[in-house]
DNA sequence: TTTAGAAATGCAATCGATTGCATTTTTGTT
DNA sequence: AACAAAAATGCAATCGATTGCATTTCTAAA
């Protein structure tokens, strides 16, 4: 077979007469080489299918230029979106990019972190699993001056630049936006509460209500992993109760699909009988009947945020006196879910 | 700031009192290796703080543990899946997994190429992109015995194992289903026909229509990029001809979509003026309404097979003499946008 | 033509782990 | 106790590119 030997600088010294230094020197644009060496190098190195070997060059230099991202699912519309623009910003700044998934396991979450930091990557940027309540194997990379960002998910205990869309604002202006339409008796269906984004989803809730005169009902508090199935079994358990909803935020579009579905299913009407808003924007939640009300959250801006963030730290060595807390505008949109009558 | 020195082997080694490659012996569970002694050793790294150097590892033993993926687009539900199922495997055997996105441009396909193959991965899986009509930046990898594995958007020119979804049938099934519900004059919105996935389900469009004994209206086959606007664009222009079609067999669920969205705007009744079928069965076609009639794609799984492929090449070192072409089964759908009687 | 200074190039150590081969230590047998 | 065989450990080269410092070559002024 074409077994093609592997071409080095020593190589392409040889051929040329000259030492490995100058040709290292001259690939790399160093403006000690001669133009006329550079170009004879070049030439040569291409002509000889020459393909540095980043290896090498990484332990010499102690760099990578590889960002490793942790989400909890590839598999999700909004990671994949933001992991999409961090590979954008990414690849244009001439950084690979390495993704692992914790599948909201702790166990994982914490081997993820040793692999990206045995292979050295230059940072991490990272939104915590569900189950994560210990830090340590984050605070590792921070510990060793390895930039660290957060989005979505983000840690408080833990000092680095962070990201996150404005979800005390988004369940604020959803739970708004429901008592404008008319609702008295809102249930809240989140997520767990470790998770940052859930608590302040909560407290947006909680302070719509509050600003409103409204009373939060405990009975009409649930708190689950907010899949398909956590989500039917919520609506279910809501509708067992003497006090009747006549509106759901939920704090996320599944959860608010499998809702929407139950009711169809059981003759409750949507959004006469029962009003829903979600949480994310799905692509899905502007096409299914009824269309979900929803608060957007830009994933893809989020990645290139994040992006530029590490790598301006990767860049500038030493870690920065200030970081940055950057919180994302949240935006209501309205759809038929929810819709009886202008706000 | 804990500026934690790194601590390498020779830390270790020093600290015992022993040398380095009884502590790098050690570490990797060589037999060589007194069990008290490695006892020792493994727990004095512990206590140090130890984190193996994959870099360094990875130069000596020229493997760096980690496969390249390229697909067009991360953020796109089929292609998501499938890297998860990828990443799944190839996290329980050891291997990290390097993500990139070709944005569905050519150049951009070549600089990623280009920037594995200095990065040594071990493996390459790909899914090309729909400008790709060159292979020489793929060949680069089978000729130096690097593992390439295509998947969904495969290459006939390039001998690899191969994974795709079985397109031909499903185009079949799709058409055929149609037929069954009475359709007569059926449209086809494919995909760029340098993409043999496109190719096939066209094929077995054309196939179903003749097995029938029906006629395959030039003026009923559109190609283009299958984006929301192109669909939105095809429909249009299909509504034009003078000859209407009944049914509509879309060659994405994108595609599909749009031409739902145009015809329930203009009180066109699915599926009894016109019927559609899409094909991947995205997320959202299940719970749009219409719902839509599709072709069950198993990314997560096209994933995990295409990653236990290339980790086996890559552990038996030499290319298999014999290249697998796996095509998975395709499943048929029925929803409501297509279900009109029992076929 | 000299020669100081600038420009270009080379030498050799380095990054951290691995590994073939040599050497030392241990074990078991007589 | 002696010694061969087996087990454990160490030495030193290696992977390929980078880089501080030394050396050579070139340029231009005297």
């Amino acid at each position: 077979m074409g077994k093609q030997a592997e071409i080095t600088i020593h190589d392409i010294a040889k051929k040329l007469g000259i030492s490995a230094s100058t040709v290292s020197r001259a690939l790399n644009n160093n403006p000690l080489i001669s133009k006329a060496t550079q170009a004879k190098i070049k030439e040569t190195a291409a002509k000889m299918g020459y393909r540095p070997n980043t290896m090498a060059a990484n332990l010499r230099t102690r760099k990578t230029n590889t960002i490793g991202v942790i989400v909890p699912l590839i598999n999700r519309h909004f990671f994949s979106s933001v992991i999409s623009g961090i590979e954008d910003v990414a690849y244009n700044s001439g950084f690979a990019v390495t993704i692992t998934q914790s599948n909201d396991s702790f166990e994982k979450e914490e081997k993820i972190a040793q692999t990206l930091y045995s292979n050295r990557v230059d940072g991490v940027i990272v939104s915590i699993g569900m189950e994560t309540t210990k830090f340590n194997h984050l605070k590792h990379f921070s510990e060793r001056n390895i930039p660290l960002v957060f989005f979505d998910r983000v840690v408080d205990e833990i000092e680095a630049h962070k990201i996150s869309v404005d979800d005390f604002n988004g369940g604020f202006k959803a739970t708004q936006h429901l008592i404008e339409q008319g609702a008295k008796k809102i249930a809240h269906i989140g997520g767990p509460l470790n998770l940052n984004i859930y608590r302040k989803r909560l407290d947006g809730f909680c302070a719509a209500m509050k600003k409103a005169g409204l009373e939060v009902d405990r009975q009409m508090l649930l708190h689950n992993s907010l899949t398909r199935t956590d989500g039917t079994n919520a609506i279910k358990k809501l509708l067992k109760n003497p006090q009747k909803p006549d509106a759901i935020f939920c704090a996320n579009d599944t959860t608010a699909l499998s809702v929407i579905i139950y009711l169809v299913e059981n003759g409750i009407k949507i959004p006469e009988d029962i009003m829903v808003v979600g949480f994310s924007n799905e692509p899905f939640s502007e096409v299914v009947t009824p269309s979900i009300s929803t608060i957007r959250q830009p994933g893809f801006e989020m990645g290139q945020k994040a992006a530029e963030l590490i790598i301006e730290q990767i860049k500038q060595k030493n870690q920065p006196s200030l970081f940055q807390n950057i919180v994302m505008p949240t935006e209501l949109i309205i759809r038929q879910s929810s819709f009886k009558k202008k706000g």
